[in-house]
DNA sequence: CATAATGTTTAAGA
DNA sequence: GTCTTAAACATTAT
């Protein structure tokens, strides 16, 4: 799940949690904590989250900046805020509850995301390596590093130092609209095709975000609601094929999107 | 029961 | 140093 629009979605949760005072942070110890409970709260407690700052994959819980809470998502983490009185979701590995009665959940069924400290997001952003963000880096930028890039495409769009939030399935999607092999050599680009990519990144990953990141409201000419071996292309109808790249599966239609 | 899964890191080979 | 693959990580869903 977590790509850039899903980790905007749990942003926006975050925001729900913002100015009101933190009472407690509950966790225990796991390889996803940078720290034990008992320094999270030492941290933490008697402080609120003044911001939430996304960028790429990761979110930023600011609370006296640049003091913050770091996030990653892993494959299945998902970020939820609802009323104490509830129990937490199933698989929550650790939440921070407030003041006003509710709680922020960090929720994951397998564990391979992070909740860190850090006293410095900008600095834990250049030492993580998490390039501009998709959605803000500019068409200048985006262009020199493709051209800079010698790797296969699909390589380039999910590698987070370049550009950061695009992830396996999204990159299909973009490969797909831009109508581009996901193995095509980013040095075999036309200028046309590079141009075309960079819309595709932002009118795609705007369009999810438009949609909450949820599949079921996305466009029909998307290759994600049928993103799977079989399925019928949206554009000619043909089989969808899986192919390896990158160290991944990735879909893709065989007639619609040629290698060069 | 075997396999794949939205991610990242690390090791090894070309 | 660059690029590519494979494996590891932890765990569930199919």
């Amino acid at each position: 799940m977590p790509e850039l629009p899903d980790v905007e979605v749990f942003k926006k949760e975050a925001e729900k949690a913002l100015d009101k005072e933190i009472e407690t942070f509950h966790g225990k110890e796991s390889k996803l904590l940078s720290h034990t409970e008992k320094e999270i709260n030492g941290f933490l407690r008697g402080k609120s989250f003044h911001k939430a700052y996304r960028r790429g994959k990761y979110l930023f819980l600011i609370t006296n900046s640049p003091k913050a809470v770091a996030m990653h998502f892993g494959m299945t983490g998902v970020l939820t805020y609802s009323a104490k009185e509830k129990d937490p979701p199933p698989y929550t590995l650790c939440s921070f509850y407030l003041k006003n009665q509710h709680g922020l959940h960090y929720i994951s069924r397998r564990k391979l995301g992070k909740v860190e400290l850090t006293r410095d997001y900008q600095e834990y952003i250049r030492q993580n390596e998490i390039g501009t963000d998709a959605l803000e880096i500019s068409k200048k930028d985006f262009l020199k590093k493709l051209n800079e890039s010698k790797s296969m495409v699909k390589r380039f769009l999910t590698d987070q130092s370049a550009l950061s939030g695009i992830g396996n399935i999204y990159a299909d999607e973009i490969l797909f609209q831009v109508k581009l092999h996901p193995k095509e050599k980013t040095y075999e680009l036309t200028d046309n095709q590079k141009e075309e990519l960079y819309e595709q990144v932002r009118k795609v990953l705007k369009t999810a975000v438009e949609k909450q990141a949820d599949v079921k409201k996305f466009p029909r000419h998307f290759l994600l609601p049928v993103r799977k071996e079989g399925e019928k292309c949206p554009r000619c109808e043909r089989s969808i094929e899986k192919i390896s790249v990158s160290g991944r599966t990735g879909y893709y239609c065989k007639h619609c999107q040629k290698p060069g």
